[in-house]
DNA sequence: TGATTTTTCGACCAATTTAGTCGAATTATA
DNA sequence: TATAATTCGACTAAATTGGTCGAAAAATCA
């Protein structure tokens, strides 16, 4: 009739979505996930085996939704300069969302979730050959500069990572937008051909 | 030379403050205030009693720190409509970087901390004293209708407290303005004289 | 209906973390 | 140099942590 297990296993990691947002993952407790999830501790171990994997699970399906989401954004049929902006913009509002990727973490506790760490690689991975994708396209329509794109790509990330600092210190989108398109016109009129 | 005493107590209310923000009340430990000023953690006892001693003075200071730019933001010469507006917008941002106020803790923990509740107390007290001001200021005027004034006044706080939720669930500012434009604007033409 | 399976939970555990103490070391002051 | 102000490492008792287990409840099946 209702909640299959699956449905529940869902249910139980949107909770845990919440109090990591709320508390970073070093500072949530299974106490927190199964009060989020109303319902009580020892039920979570029905459905995942530690935190660790509750842990592994959110990562894994925030990283899904990142990678999925910005993939569609950068599918549309638009110039080279409006994908990059719709990139850079979509992925600010997406990390913005996700709680994963922003929690900031100790060396020690990272040892501990080796798998996040992995995430973050694959995903930088998905990021530079997406950039790189975009560049390529903006090169052979003659719209930007075709130097080194590798290398382009990676700066671009790199300003990008640091605009994800300000974004968790400000804990504000106000001006977010407006600084994604300060940086943005200096990124194109240095890449565009003249 | 450097240093007084009070200096370093403050230097201490400011880490907290810090951590307040990232953690909340009751996942701050008093290894994690060390930690963000800089000391260990058996200093901090030699300038504050406890935990609930250095909770007890952010949010005192918080406290001040609201009533003191609320109070400057009503003492400019303008009309009680735009009073009005600078009112709420300003406690909007105030609310949205003080962290004491947003904690939202479970009634047992309130208990244990009840000063909170007592300055939030003391803090509505003001809200309605100040807002209240401004509608007879309006009144006076002729611009604002003169029923209940402090029906009016409670009115607006209850919306302002509503928005206040809104805000800590979105946890973005991006539309608040005009949320509180639009909310006004009604606000205005139910008070307004015609 | 009664038997069986799925799901939930309270009570419990060992290990860690917590707020808070204390005396000794360090630093500044006189 | 003596004295006072400040810092901290080592410690404790109490609370909290992730995780276990078996029994109660619900749901499903016969």
């Amino acid at each position: 009739m209702h909640g299959e297990k699956r449905d529940v296993a869902h249910k139980i990691l949107l909770a845990a979505v919440k109090v990591f947002d709320k508390y970073g993952l070093r500072k949530t407790t299974m106490r927190d996930i199964a009060e989020s999830a109303g319902m009580s501790k020892s039920s979570l171990y029905y459905y995942f085996k530690s935190k660790r994997d509750i842990l592994s699970s959110v990562v894994k399906q925030e990283s899904l939704t990142l990678t999925r989401k910005l993939h569609h954004a950068i599918q549309q049929d638009i110039s080279p300069q409006q994908k990059l902006r719709e990139y850079v913009v979509t992925r600010m509002h997406l990390l913005f969302e996700l709680s994963v990727y922003y929690a900031s973490l100790s060396e020690a506790y990272l040892e501990q979730y080796s798998f996040i760490e992995q995430e973050r690689e694959a995903f930088t991975a998905f990021e530079i050959d997406a950039v790189s994708k975009i560049l390529s396209e903006g090169v052979l329509k003659g719209i930007f500069r075709g130097r080194d794109i590798l290398a382009a790509a990676k700066t671009i990330i790199i300003i990008m990572k640091a605009l994800e600092l300000r974004l968790v210190i400000s804990k504000s989108m106000d001006e977010l937008d407006s600084t994604v398109d300060t940086m943005l016109e200096i990124l194109f009129h240095g890449l565009e051909t003249r």
